[in-house]
DNA sequence: GATCTCATGTAAATTGTTACATGATTTG
DNA sequence: CAAATCATGTAACAATTTACATGAGATC
């Protein structure tokens, strides 16, 4: 679907291997789009062979070449078509609220436990892009106008966080009571 | 993975067709469980061939039989079973905030049209379950009892709609800007 | 007469997950 | 010396989406 629109955008900020791409999903992206390596090596040789992205090896001793990909003139005008094409809401499935839903057939303190549990990654994720955000505010005025949008979705990733917790208390309150 | 789970919780609260499963996603859960209806009446077709489901036919007059699920005893159990068992918090892929990433390709007004029309849908979404928590309130206290953790779901959904808004405005003034 | 709601499905294509696979370097 | 990080992939399986398919009754 959009993991290939997802690796573009990132690719069109600057050249990276997958792995590269991965700790961008797994940290500063993470609150907006995840994929497994597996996907993301796939749709990068996928984007390659459909001449979207350039590759670039690089040797390196001991480990398997680096392979950094960029953008090229096809796939910049590909991201751009697609960012010009309206869509959808996103959807959410979230398993723990189906849990939740059904909270009556589990015991108050598994319930607490769980989410608990959950509330500590939240906390976490929280810190993370507070962290970002930190970063961000640092830098020169001319940086900060390159980061603008990618900022943006940071404030959504925080006041999302932000909300999460905020239902948190809430919820646990309401389940002690 | 969890349509299944979805499906027996709503199951376990009272019988239904897939078509009643479909209204519920599409409406008062759809916060946090979206399906199509493809997927759904496979899914309940492969859960009343494992027994974790009952399947009662209701003959219609000009319409299809009405095929009505309910929880089996082997269902509740798997049900149950996968309630006491810790879950990951769900990763959210937005394609929105994908395309707010790569901004700066795209005009300021494209953006903001998009940007309100999201709006639109969210303000739409926060409204109806405003009105369901309406509902809820005017209920006698054993059914608010009933519904505690529908309830306590249905908030999560409230708190996050409110929150995307929140971040729809900083996002309007800060693209304007 | 068109569109919406009711009510159900199959088949093909795409996407995503899990399991399997390798191997050097760095850090504790 | 164990674990984490770096760095890449294939294969099998599961989940999801899109396209196709039907047809009556109600509403505008």
């Amino acid at each position: 679907m959009s993991l290939k629109h997802a690796i573009l955008v990132l690719l069109d900020e600057e050249p990276s291997t997958g792995y590269d791409l991965m700790r961008k999903f797994k940290g500063s992206v993470g609150y907006f789009w995840n994929a497994k390596h597996q996907q993301v090596y796939l749709q990068l040789k996928k984007l390659n062979e459909d001449g979207l992205i350039h590759l670039a090896i690089q040797a390196q001793s001991g480990k398997p070449d680096k392979k950094i990909y960029s953008l090229s003139a096809p796939g910049k005008q590909a991201l751009c078509n697609w960012l010009s094409t309206p869509i959808e809401p996103s959807k959410t499935n979230d398993a723990f609220l189906v849990k939740l839903y059904g909270g009556h057939l589990s015991s108050k303190e598994e319930l607490l436990a769980e989410l608990a549990r959950h509330r500590a990654t939240h906390t976490k994720t929280l810190d993370y892009l507070l962290g970002l955000e930190q970063s961000y505010r640092q830098l020169p005025a001319h940086q900060k106008d390159k980061y603008q949008y990618p900022y943006l979705t940071l404030r959504k990733g925080i006041i999302g966080e932000h909300a999460w917790l905020e239902w948190a208390d809430e919820a646990k309150k309401e389940i002690k009571k």
